[in-house]
RNA sequence: GCGGCAAUAGCUCAGUUGGUAGAGCACGACCUUGCCAAGGUCGGGGUCGCGAGUUCGAGUCUCGUUUGCCGCUCCA
């Protein structure tokens, strides 16, 4: 997955543009953490609008909320992170390799097995049709053995595992004298924890404090207010709760730009259903979520579904939706039918009932759950790298142009007087003043005309208002299109009406 | 977290055996031109990622460190 010459050329177009910047650059930079500039901030925010006012516009039975990322520490126990979100390393000093250190031990666990089975298979052998398997497994003495030594370290494993013992971990492996399976020596270092949720404490240190997480996900802030939204809201099921922020993974290694960033942000929606009804929903979702991605008009063939085979602990049917990155197809959004498992738990650990009474069938149950996860920043890559293109004109000189979404864009429209000069100036001023309630609209006048359409390609502003000498005499001017370069003749007193439909999210929206 | 490579102006990069930091583009002012990045004049901007060391002298050599990339590893 070689990071190649154009996504790099992304990657410095997104910084010499404003879109986004490496955090604290002046102090050396913070690994793997970006900030948004003037310009990226536009697109983003138009994209979390597109998907926000395709989920509550759209759907009358879905609904957004705005939850803290502080939340209770029970929930990270009830949702599974506390446990799932921790993993016992250990590296083979000689290959340098890193592996889990409960991995390897159910691999040993494992090898025992496969030992019994192999004993019973030669066992069969030697008896032919006579054979007793039950028989001979609780009578052989060599089998009761290894049972014997499977169980013992079984239930060491799990003690080690329960009372989250590192030193022990280590020390079964040396035990049971596990070797690299690439160096094939047992040079191992210590057993380390990583956490890949990030901690902090609540309350003032002095007077005892409560060591909290940042959020790893947006979803359970939706599940522990579930009652809340269904019952202030009067929602029936199915119904669905969306919302967007931000959240926290502190990934061992982060890379790739946005792709895989510590701090990042979620777009969720968790639509609430009847227990059997999930791989239903779950398929419509699928269908719907991949008609937002390409009412966006990227083409068909950048997206595609991959489906799960091994599946969450929450899950009983997943999918992604990847889009074809420069770096190949990678996953930008989720759709997880997570089964009742999350209501449960935070039944199970709050200790409060969240049931649904339907008036209808007068049954009352736990709902299930289909998600529809997307990473906003992703989504943000995959469209800056659907857009960048550099171009080789006729006259053979190279233009760089982003074809984002006319809806997306940070500028809708650049107001350019073709001079300074002869009053132009004054008359492309009272045009911005008149559009710049309806459109972010950019004043330019400085460089050759030229140049100023150049600048705005970079930026994608998929139109431009040039004002010229026939301006102030008949009150026209034209427009110019990013994507065909070409010009049409205009009145001014018509602008507002000619770009308004075109640079609607609207009217995307209309297409679902 | 391990190993390899890299870091010089906003961007792309040059910089000779160690000897006073450069180019193009971009940026600012003024003049000129006026429809697809290329006119003229002048100007601003760098303790060469950071910190030590060797040396009379370090962008250049050594060590450490930070950040990025590649390969592992990990990935709800």
């Amino acid at each position: 997955m070689a990071l190649d010459d154009v996504f790099k050329r992304i990657v410095a177009h997104c910084k010499e543009y404003g879109f986004v910047f490496p955090s604290s650059e002046i102090y050396d930079g913070l690994g793997a953490v970006y900030d948004y500039g003037q310009m990226g901030v536009e697109l983003k925010n138009n994209i979390k609008d597109y998907w926000w006012q395709s989920m509550i516009l759209l759907h009358e039975n879905i609904v957004g909320i705005d939850s803290a990322i502080f939340m209770h520490p029970e929930i990270w126990k009830a949702s599974g992170h506390v446990d799932a979100f921790n993993d016992p390393l250990i590296d083979n000093r000689d290959s340098k390799k890193r592996y889990r250190a409960d991995v390897l031990i159910e691999d040993q666990l494992t090898k025992y097995d496969n030992r019994i089975e192999k004993e019973i298979a030669k066992a069969k052998k030697r008896f032919g049709d006579s054979f007793d398997r039950e028989q001979f497994v609780s009578t052989s003495p060599r089998i009761a053995e290894l049972v014997s030594k499977k169980e013992s370290l079984n239930e060491r494993f799990k003690n080690a595992l329960n009372t989250n013992n590192l030193t022990e971990l280590k020390q079964i492996i040396l035990d049971e004298e596990v070797v690299c399976p690439i160096s094939g020596t047992r040079n191992w270092t210590e057993v380390r924890q990583f956490n890949l949720m990030f901690s902090t404490e609540i309350g003032s240190t002095s007077d005892g404090s409560m060591k909290i997480y940042l959020r790893p996900e947006t979803a359970q802030g939706i599940f522990v207010n579930y009652l809340n939204v269904q019952k202030t809201g009067r929602m029936k099921i199915p119904f669905g709760i969306a919302q967007i922020g931000k959240a926290f993974r502190n990934e061992i290694v982060a890379r790739q730009f946005l792709f895989r960033m510590r701090e990042f942000e979620q777009m969720e929606m968790q639509f609430f259903i009847k227990p059997g009804t999930e791989m239903e929903w779950f398929n419509t979702w699928k269908d719907l979520r991949m008609k937002w991605h390409q009412a966006l008009g990227f083409g068909a063939e950048n997206y595609r579904f991959h489906d799960h085979d091994k599946l969450a602990h929450y899950a009983n049917a997943a999918t992604d939706i990847e889009f074809l990155m420069p770096f190949g197809f990678k996953e930008v959004e989720g759709i997880h039918s997570r089964t009742g498992f999350d209501l449960s738990q935070h039944e199970k650990f709050s200790g409060k009932s969240i049931k649904y009474f339907d008036p209808e069938t007068k049954e009352s149950y736990t709902p299930y759950v289909v998600e529809t996860s997307i990473g906003v920043d992703r989504m943000f890559l995959s469209v800056i790298c659907a857009s960048f293109e550099e171009q080789i004109l006729e006259n053979g000189v190279t233009r760089t142009v982003l074809h984002l979404p006319a809806a997306l864009t940070p500028v809708k429209l650049a107001i350019l007087p073709l001079v300074k000069k002869d009053g132009l100036p004054e008359l492309a001023r009272k045009i911005q003043n008149d559009l710049k309630f309806e459109f972010n609209c950019q004043y330019d006048e400085k460089d050759s005309i030229g140049k100023r359409y150049r600048r705005q390609d970079a930026i994608g502003t998929p139109y431009c208002v040039t004002i010229d000498h026939k301006s102030t005499e008949n009150g026209t001017v034209t427009l110019r299109d990013r994507d065909t370069m070409l010009q049409e003749r205009v009145s001014i007193s018509e602008l507002k009406n000619i770009i308004a439909d075109k640079v609607s999210i609207t009217t995307i929206l209309k297409t679902l």
